[in-house]
DNA sequence: TGACTTACTAAACAGTGTTCATTAAATTTA
DNA sequence: TAAATTTAATGAACACTGTTTAGTAAGTCA
């Protein structure tokens, strides 16, 4: 029966080209104009068909949100060769502003906005999100135990880095750093992640 | 001619009617349930009433954003009387926390939502926001010019604390601490404060 | 070929922010 | 006081939104 396989395949496709032009979308035009009813327009079907592949519009903007996560993990990849844990930790902290300025609207997915949120808070834990937290854990304890960083409780350690890099971008990303020039704001993160993760090493 | 000045006093009236409700709806319904037409079947006037008083939505929820800023400088100003500069500033972290734990929908709409920051992309600057962050700025140089903290930038100094609690507060608000229950987030909050402001410290 | 299943959609529902012509009341002018 | 004018308020519409459902057309199977 290659007829159920071909069905199952172009279902798979179908939710696919849903998700690619939802993502084009919502990166290019924003979100304010990314509709049900503008991706049915794209993609040359009618607004009710994407209820067939999709539960609705969180649950599509939760597939997008993963693959914020992706795009992240990629990016923070290119820092898995540092040797030294310290200058890891560090570049970690540059790579994630870096990706946070290339994809504002990613970030604002994964870290900001409720809706990709509301479909999980039924069924499955937020693993995408758990993944990098428990990555930077993991950095942070082998700089403490490597004696570059202070015999500090790592967990409160990867929280507070976390809340602190999370502030300052969300600060920017929703405008909130008006007293600032943008060339000014960037000088200020990076400047503010070598202080803050400089006054944590021994 | 009393009737130009109780006119003005009557729209004015209305203009407070419309502030009231909408804040309070905004506050124990949320966000979703304040739309124009609720709020006008709240003070039983027509929808298109509410735009003769304002501009549209985005303003009233400017003005609800500055009565939150109203709201958390009478929060901080509790702290004023601590002679320390330095137990001043801790001070101003925890209570900082307890206003956003308890006004999340303030904290809401005056740091993470696009809405109410809209109105003054033409007109206005941010100053409700400037105020307090100049406000952290002479607490930190006060701190540093009396040698309770390192001899910092004291700019980087307030940028970094403000972006860490915001960061802290904004994760929460935003259900991306999903690894931890409530309580523990509380604790991880003000443990974190008392870390990162210590080590600050000299 | 006829029965059944699947894929798709037009149309509707209930909601949103916003605008505008019209009405009714208050105020000013003659 | 009566007529003219200004002001305040609204019903109804516009152009959207996410979502559901009944109905159609095409593909698959017996």
């Amino acid at each position: 029966m290659g007829i159920s396989e071909r069905k199952e395949r172009e279902k798979q496709e179908m939710r696919d080209l849903i998700l690619v032009e939802s993502t084009r979308m919502f990166i290019e035009e924003g979100y304010e104009k990314t509709s049900i009813r503008n991706i049915a327009d794209r993609i040359e079907y009618s607004p009710a068909t994407i209820y067939l592949y999709y539960k609705d519009k969180d649950a599509i903007l939760y597939d997008i949100h993963e693959q914020g996560f992706e795009k992240l993990s990629e990016k923070l990849s290119g820092m898995a060769k540092i040797q030294n844990p310290y200058e890891r930790l560090l570049q970690m902290g540059h790579l994630y502003l870096q990706f946070a300025f290339e994809n504002p609207e990613y970030y604002d997915l994964m870290f900001i906005m409720r809706a990709p949120m509301k479909k999980l808070n039924e069924e499955k834990e937020w693993s995408c999100g758990f993944d990098n937290y428990y990555f930077l854990q993991d950095v942070v304890k082998e700089c403490i135990n490597a004696g570059y960083l202070k015999p500090i409780d790592s967990e409160l350690a990867s929280f507070s880095i976390w809340s602190f890099m999370h502030g300052m971008v969300s600060l920017a990303i929703r405008e909130r750093f008006k007293m600032y020039s943008e060339e000014q704001v960037k000088q200020l993160m990076h400047d503010s992640v070598r202080m803050i993760v400089g006054m944590m090493a021994k």
